[in-house]
DNA sequence: TCTTACACCTT
DNA sequence: CAAGGTGTAAG
């Protein structure tokens, strides 16, 4: 696993139930009380790529947000439920290609801004609780630290993690601001470790994003099922007239950042409809932006994402059936994360020179739970169903070179990092890169998949 | 890095 | 319907 935030033990009010996955306990037990993360599937898949959540001035929802099913509380006892969520760890990170590094101290919190976050139910009787599933979708993270609308304040690039605290009321006692919520002895506090993120003001992480798209209700507007008027029109105007079936369809590319006293810098992101993303033509793209990329430039990291549905051609497929592939190639060693820290969230496998690696989709209950195989060279495995082998005909359709780079153009500052202290440390390790061995293993079955493979890269020049 | 207006969506 | 939750693009 490639994030191990929480340490086992961190809340020691808490036991883990035996019966669950070591490292994901969905259900916790204490004093006879069980509290289960009713999502927990969700919170495992964004844990795995290093769950992220926005701050927003005027307060910004979780997603996920915290869904518990209780048991083992006294029916008749009121209880008041609350969320807190504390600092994890004593850093502040950064997002540097497709990592987070640690940049230095965390940033102090500020005693008095430290809230809670009380149920709309509460209080309510141990009977009411458990008749119920207890979401803290109302929660809203801010980063204004002089809220006045009670929601929780948090510093941007810093980690968290909620914690659930059933706090027993005394007969009669309802809060009030004179006599607030008081944690006594016979409280509980019970820590999912899944559910830790790193509060960000904009997402780092493009698989979070994605991830969020897919599984949240409000941001549908953004998914790709075919119906989307916004990626239509960018789609048509970023390629007019060329045979849509084999050209791939160059989404974000980016020109050199602004920052060019010393390096350029670039991302880019680049969607082909999966169809057409045979084995054979990922080997063909990754040998493009190689062969494109040597002379000048050394690329600092490839990701590939692939994102299908097999089997689900309806666009109101459901976001479940969706499955998730990853492609990393580091193409040069980076700035490995120290053992000490061990929060390194996206990149799974060996970070090698010219290793591509392909992590295989797991079923929706475990898809997160397991470390990814690495093998040498470009492999592809695709699901179970779409792995029976066909012949491959796509050798004949040669991405060229100069179509992709007209397609560059001026993208979102996002895609094109000006941070040039960024650089440096990367430039330590940059020499030329070699292209690596591109062996393709498998064709799958296209009919049964649809989707997009996303391929997103940073390289730089030095001048 | 962070903020804002916005289209598009759910509730 | 209106209110309000999304990520995006631009600054």
């Amino acid at each position: 696993m490639c994030v191990c935030g929480l340490r086992k033990g961190e809340n020691g009010s808490v036991t883990e139930n035996p019966d669950v996955e070591k490292d994901f306990p969905a259900v916790l037990t204490f004093k006879g009380v069980s509290v289960s993360l009713e999502n927990n599937n969700v919170w495992k898949q964004f844990y795995s790529c290093g769950t992220e959540m926005i701050l927003t001035k005027q307060g910004r929802r979780m997603f996920p947000y915290c869904r518990y099913r209780l048991a083992g509380l006294d029916p008749n006892q009121q209880y008041n439920l609350v969320l807190s969520i504390v600092p994890l760890g004593q850093y502040r990170y950064r997002w540097s290609a497709s990592r987070w590094e640690v940049t230095g101290r965390a940033e102090h919190q500020n005693q008095g801004l430290i809230r809670a976050f009380s149920h709309h139910y509460s209080p309510c009787r141990g009977s009411d609780w458990m008749n119920s599933l207890v979401s803290f979708y109302k929660l809203k993270l801010t980063n204004n630290s002089q809220d006045q609308d009670g929601h929780i304040i948090l510093h941007s690039m810093h980690r968290y993690i909620p914690r659930l605290h059933i706090i027993p009321v005394p007969d009669g006692g309802m809060p009030t601001n004179d006599n607030p919520v008081v944690m006594g002895h016979e409280s509980m506090t019970f820590t999912f470790p899944q559910t830790e993120f790193m509060a960000v003001t904009t997402y780092q992480n493009f698989r979070i994003t994605q991830l969020k798209i897919n599984h949240n209700p409000f941001a549908k507007g953004f998914r790709q099922d075919g119906n989307n008027p916004r990626l239509n029109r960018i789609a048509r105007e970023d390629q007019p007239m060329v045979k849509a079936e084999y050209q791939p369809l160059v989404l974000k590319p980016a020109e050199p950042s602004e920052n060019q006293e010393e390096l350029n810098c670039w991302k880019y992101l680049i969607k082909i409809p999966l169809p057409h993303a045979a084995p054979s033509q990922i080997k063909e793209f990754c040998t493009e932006i190689m062969t494109e990329s040597t002379c000048l430039v050394s690329i600092t990291n490839i990701n590939f994402y692939v994102s299908y549905s097999a089997n689900s051609h309806s666009p109101s497929a459901s976001p479940s059936n969706v499955q998730e592939t990853r492609l990393v190639l580091k193409p040069i060693m980076s700035n490995p994360a120290s053992k000490d820290d061990p929060y390194v969230p996206c990149i799974r496998g060996k970070h090698a020179l010219g290793e591509l690696v392909l992590v295989e989709p797991k079923e929706e209950s475990n898809a997160t739970s397991a470390a990814p195989e690495v093998q040498e060279g470009l492999k592809v495995w695709l699901s179970p169903k779409a792995r029976s082998v066909t012949p491959n005909s796509s050798t004949s359709t040669p991405v060229s070179s100069p179509r992709f780079r007209k397609r560059r153009k001026r993208i979102n500052r996002r895609w094109a990092n000006s941070r040039g202290r960024e650089y440096k440390t990367a430039a330590a390790y940059s020499t030329v890169v070699h292209s690596p061995s591109l062996t393709v293993a498998m064709q799958p079955e296209m009919d049964d998949i649809e989707g997009l493979l996303f391929v997103s890269f940073a390289s730089k020049v030095k001048r």
